[in-house]
DNA sequence: TCATTGCTGATTGTCGACAATCGGCTAGAG
DNA sequence: CTCTAGCCGATTGTCGACAATCAGCAATGA
C-alpha cells in the first residue's frame, strides 16, 4: 500500500490556475465594487447580473456568497443583495482586526530563513514601487496584499492567515478610499512598507510589531489601548 | 422623503427565525461531523446527500460552501468534498487563533454595564452546569459558545467577533474530542468558566486576559510566546 | 513487459424553469 | 379621510436535467 491516501491534486503549486465561473464573476464584481463602479447601497439583482455576464443565476448566487463572506455585500434573505457601505467606525474596526491578526503571527519570531523572507519582501516592495510610479492603483493594492501576506505567512499559522485574508478585500477598499480622499501620493505607500522591511531585515521583532501597529492604527483615536507590543 | 433608506427588516432581533433549506442541511451535516457520525476523510457526494435529505443538489452545494468556510470539510474543485481531519497541530492552531481574537476584544475594557454582562454570563454558566449534570454534550458545547460569545460581544468589534465565530464549529469539535479522549468530567468545563466569570465580576481585566490565555492555551507547548497580556 | 492512448462510470459544474415570498399598490369598508 | 385586506410585479429560493471533467481501466503498440 503505497499511495491510497486521498492525495490532493493540483492545490497549491498550481501550474495552471483554473478559475471557475463563480470565481471569475466574483472577481469582476469585486473589482467593480472596489473601484466604486458599484457604489455602496447599489442593489445587485441576480437576474440582471446573470444576463450581463451570460451565466446562470446559480453561478451569480455562488459568487455573491463569496462577496458576502468578504464583507463587500450584504445579502438579506428573500429580499435583496446590496453593496456594503463602510463607515469610519467600520474602517477602524477592519484595521484593528487586521492588526490583531497580523501581529499575532509574529509570536514565534520570523521563521528560520529570514534572508529568504527579506528577499521576497524586497521584491514585492520593488513591484509596489513600480506600480506607484505607473500610478497603477490596482497593482499597488495587489502588491500591498502580497507584502503583508509574506509577513503573515512565515508564522505557519494557517487559521490566522485564512482569517486575515478574509479581510483582504475590505482592506483594499479602505486603502483606495484613503489614498483618494487624502489625495496621497502612491509613493507614500511604498515608504510606509519600507520601514517594515527594514525592521525585518534587522531582525528586530519588537520594532516590527510596533511598526505594524503604527501601520494599521495610526489615524484612529486610540482610546486607552493597552494590547501587547 | 422620510424613509427611503433600505432598512433591513428582521435581522437580529428575529422573533421568528426562518432557517433556509441550505442552512438546515448545513446544521444537520455539521451535527453529524461533530458527533463523528461522519468521520474524517468521509467523502460527501452531493447526489447522495440530496437524495437523503430530499432536496436538490444546489441546496446541498450551498450548505457545503458554508461547512467549507467553517473548516469542517474541504472541497476539491471538480473532484470531491471530504470531511477534514484535524491534527494536533491544527488543534493548537485553532486554539491560538481563537485566543488571539478573544483576547483582542478586551482592549477597550468590559464595556459600561458590567453588571448586565455578569448576569448574562452567570445565566449561561448555570445552563452549562445543567447540561453537565444531564451529561448533554451538545447543550454543553452550545453553552460554551454562548458564554464566550458574550465576552467577545462586549467589545463591539464586529469583524473580530465575526472572525471569531468562524472558528465556532472547529472549536466545538476540539472540545468534544478533548472531553472524549481524556475522559474528562463535563463539570470540569463549568469550573473552567467559573474563573473567567469571577475575573469579570471583579472587573480585573488583566486577570481575565491571563485566564483566557490559560483557558485556550494550556496543554500546548509554549515555545517562546511573548504576546501581550 | 511497459508505456501510451482512448474509453467509461462516477461526480461535479452549469443551466433554465418553476415555486415561494416580499413590498407596494389599490380598492373597499368604516 | 383613514385604515385594512387582498392583488400584483419583482425578486429570490429551489429544483431536475444536461454538460464537462476526472480517475481508473482496457486496449494497443513497441
Amino acid at each position: 500500500m503505497t499511495g491510497d491516501r486521498p492525495r490532493t491534486p493540483r492545490e497549491d503549486g498550481a501550474i495552471l490556475e483554473h478559475v471557475s465561473l463563480p470565481e471569475a464573476v466574483g472577481r469582476a464584481l469585486r473589482h467593480r465594487i472596489l473601484n466604486n463602479e458599484l457604489p455602496a447601497e447599489t442593489r445587485l439583482v441576480e437576474a440582471n447580473l446573470a444576463a450581463e455576464f451570460g451565466v446562470s443565476r446559480g453561478t451569480i448566487r455562488d459568487a455573491m456568497r463569496g462577496l458576502q463572506a468578504e464583507g463587500l455585500i450584504a445579502i438579506v434573505p428573500r429580499r435583496y443583495s446590496v453593496v456594503t457601505r463602510m463607515s469610519p467606525a467600520d474602517a477602524e474596526d477592519v484595521c484593528y482586526a487586521r492588526f490583531v491578526l497580523e501581529d499575532a503571527c509574529f509570536d514565534r519570531g520570523l521563521g528560520e530563513d529570514r534572508g529568504e523572507l527579506v528577499q521576497a519582501l524586497q521584491a514585492a516592495l520593488e513591484q509596489m514601487s513600480a506600480a506607484a510610479r505607473a500610478d497603477d492603483m490596482d497593482a499597488l493594492v495587489e502588491c500591498d496584499t502580497r507584502f503583508h501576506e509574506l509577513l503573515v505567512g512565515v508564522s505557519g499559522r494557517r487559521r490566522l492567515k485564512d482569517l486575515w485574508s478574509v479581510l483582504n478585500s475590505q482592506m483594499g477598499a479602505l486603502m483606495r478610499a484613503e489614498i483618494d480622499r487624502q489625495d496621497l501620493q502612491l509613493s507614500d505607500a511604498v515608504q510606509r512598507h519600507q520601514v517594515l522591511l527594514d525592521a525585518v531585515r534587522d531582525g528586530d521583532l519588537a520594532r516590527l510589531r510596533a511598526e505594524v501597529r503604527r501601520h494599521y492604527l495610526v489615524g484612529f483615536p486610540e482610546r486607552g489601548q493597552q494590547a501587547g507590543g
